[in-house]
DNA sequence: TACGATCCTATAACAGTGTTATAAGAACGA
DNA sequence: TCGTTCTTATAACACTGTTATAGGATCGTA
């Protein structure tokens, strides 16, 4: 894994971005394992065989380490979303967009934990954009992949007439979000008491608040799914 | 704060209590401040003027305190939800009662960051129930005051024909609390850019979840409120 | 009231943690 | 090849939660 006698290009740049992913492979592994607080930095440099500096010159210290880590976990999110099979009808890819991210929050709880967790430091992480002064710090998720792909869907789903065409797909978008979000953290936290029970709750959420939302001619279709 | 010199009744089960609530006062305030992790066994005790030794004694450990805590937060939620006057429209009732779950969230985030957090070990505090062998363990909040509470208004709701009458009540319940969790975890992280934002965002995904269960006669009658 | 058992607590030590100063070393450009 | 810059290993600092221990206060009972 962490090879760096290779009689390939071994020039200090290379070898610090190849520490950099061993770092952070191991501090995932970790992650998995024990949740964040299982992440130790002397454990981590002694499993990737270095001291525990070059945690803070590569990513400047725990936290750096963390932010890392909290945008793995969205890049993760993003393929799997663009991991799904886009359907015929843009309804359906809602449904299985929503699936995707159930799957992937129970898949990787703790790298789901540790996107929604309110401590998180990295606030900037995920901007594109400059802030403007007076502006409350947000995180900009919309601009990320894996937000986009869900407004895409919601667009394709106003494009056929599902969804009201005057509607801001960002409303929706923030709605759908809330509920899968809540449903999943609530199911990590023990929440339900079986994961039949967890899975039929997500389903009736999920179709309640996409109907919330549906034209008559949306729930039409609904109905012929 | 801690004047245990009184005169009044100074038995050692007193002063027991009276450390012990001194002991969850200054947690509180200290979890208020700055989270989970700003409270520091040392620094409270000092605060309190006794060693850490008590917290072990009378919570059993860090644990056990946060545990505490973690019911303390169950009963103010409880005591904000009991709070609102009921209006004589169940649907009415139903929508203050997200706005009061709302507002406790976001007037008390440490205490809703401890309620919420996966990695809360006191899967068990507030079960009244033995837990049957092969049983996954669950938090059965439904016995909970805060939770009965939104299962009375959603039953009202139910006889009153605005919900579907074969339904269960607790779909309904878990439906409600994941979009309205969902909403407050995800404004308490920081991804609404205002808090006008995050207020307009609430309202659409909470009328959208409602309408998802609505019957047509409680659509009409939402329409007319 | 006096005694003995029981509980509680203050102190100190233990094993950890993240962070930082320092000094030695490696890699690089000139 | 020299000198600068960057990186790292070591050790120390200031913390953390936990625990063993010894002393003291409290309580039930004679």
């Amino acid at each position: 894994m962490t090879s760096l006698d290779d009689k390939a290009d071994t020039s200090a740049a290379n070898r610090r971005d190849a520490q950099r992913a061993a770092l952070l492979d191991a501090a995932s592994e970790m992650l998995m394992r024990g949740g964040p607080d299982a992440i130790s930095l002397r454990k981590l440099a002694a499993r990737v065989g270095t001291s525990t500096m070059s945690v803070y010159t590569a990513f400047g210290g725990k936290e750096g380490l963390i932010a890392a880590l909290f945008e793995e976990a969205f890049d993760r999110l993003a393929d799997a979303e663009m991991a799904v099979a886009r359907p015929a009808e843009p309804l359906l890819w809602l449904a299985e967009l929503g699936r995707a991210y159930r799957r992937f929050a129970i898949e990787n709880p703790s790298y789901y934990a540790l996107m929604i967790s309110v401590t998180m430091p990295v606030v900037e992480t995920l901007r594109h954009d400059q802030p403007a002064d007076n502006e409350t710090p947000a995180r900009h998720i919309p601009s990320h992949p894996s937000f986009q792909i869900l407004i895409d869907a919601i667009e394709a789903c106003i494009a056929e007439g599902s969804f009201p065409s005057g509607i801001d797909a960002l409303v929706i978008a923030d709605a759908l979000w809330a509920t899968t979000h809540g449903h999943c953290s609530l199911e990590l936290a023990g929440f339900y008491a079986s994961a039949e029970t967890a899975e039929a709750r997500f389903a009736s959420a999920s179709t309640a608040i996409l109907k919330g939302f549906l034209t008559s001619k949306g729930l039409e279709k609904l109905r012929s799914l």
